[in-house]
DNA sequence: AGATAGATGCTCT
DNA sequence: GAGCATCTATCTG
């Protein structure tokens, strides 16, 4: 199987992850999503080829590429890819459909109460995925982590506009969202910012 | 609303 | 050693 990261993206959209742990059922509908492709995209972690970290992006499609990020987060893709191109999409943001009482546990700081899971880490941590997730078959009906796909939606409900927490190629506009929906992180503007010179 | 600082550790150069 | 596909609390207007 092979699939195109950006039409990935679009079929991610209003599609419904589900993941089952000992602690109970999680099921998430996707509100926004964020599509990386290629050793040419320099915002992707692929970007200087293939490295254990990101050796899940080469294929096959389908699977979970988790990752870990800023020493106390991970994050989730699915991933999405055509001739030997690979690539991923960055799950942002979802509504929580059932498990709300799950997701206020895991993280009980986060804002929107367990209904809304806005920004990627934690969405992560509300379906509770880490390390020993990535690889995972989301196809597969065994697998306790489940893509659960929806018929696509109408092109004039979903939304493009500039990634999101990246310093390289901001300006690629392949994060996507369904207008209107509550469940949509906070644009901020990639990378650090970095301290102001003294004045001397 | 927007800016900022701090937490914390893996991955690759 | 530098740089992260981040989040939260705590300011300032």
């Amino acid at each position: 199987m092979a699939i195109d990261p950006i039409d990935l993206a679009h079929r991610l959209l209003g599609s419904v992850l589900e993941s089952r742990s000992e602690q109970g059922t999680v099921r998430i509908r996707l509100s926004e999503v964020e599509a990386y492709r290629g050793q040419d995209d320099p915002a992707s972690h692929c970007y200087r080829g293939r490295t254990p970290r990101n050796d899940v992006m080469w294929g096959p499609a389908g699977h979970l590429y988790v990752y870990f990020v800023y020493g106390m987060h991970f994050c989730a893709n699915v991933v999405g890819l055509t001739d030997g191109v690979p690539g991923a999409v960055l799950l942002r943001a979802g509504e929580v459909l059932s498990g709300a009482e799950l997701v206020r546990a895991r993280r009980p700081t986060a804002r929107g109460g367990g209904a809304v899971a806005r920004g990627p880490a934690i969405l992560t941590s509300a379906l509770g995925l880490g390390r020993e997730h990535n690889g995972m078959d989301l196809v597969d009906p065994e697998s306790p982590v489940r893509l659960l796909a929806a018929p696509a939606l109408p092109r004039a409900q979903i939304r493009n506009g500039p990634r999101v927490g990246v310093a390289a190629a901001v300006e690629v506009p392949w994060r996507f969202w369904i207008d209107g929906s509550p469940a949509v992180s906070t644009y901020r503007r990639g990378g650090r910012v970095r301290p102001r010179e003294e004045v001397v």
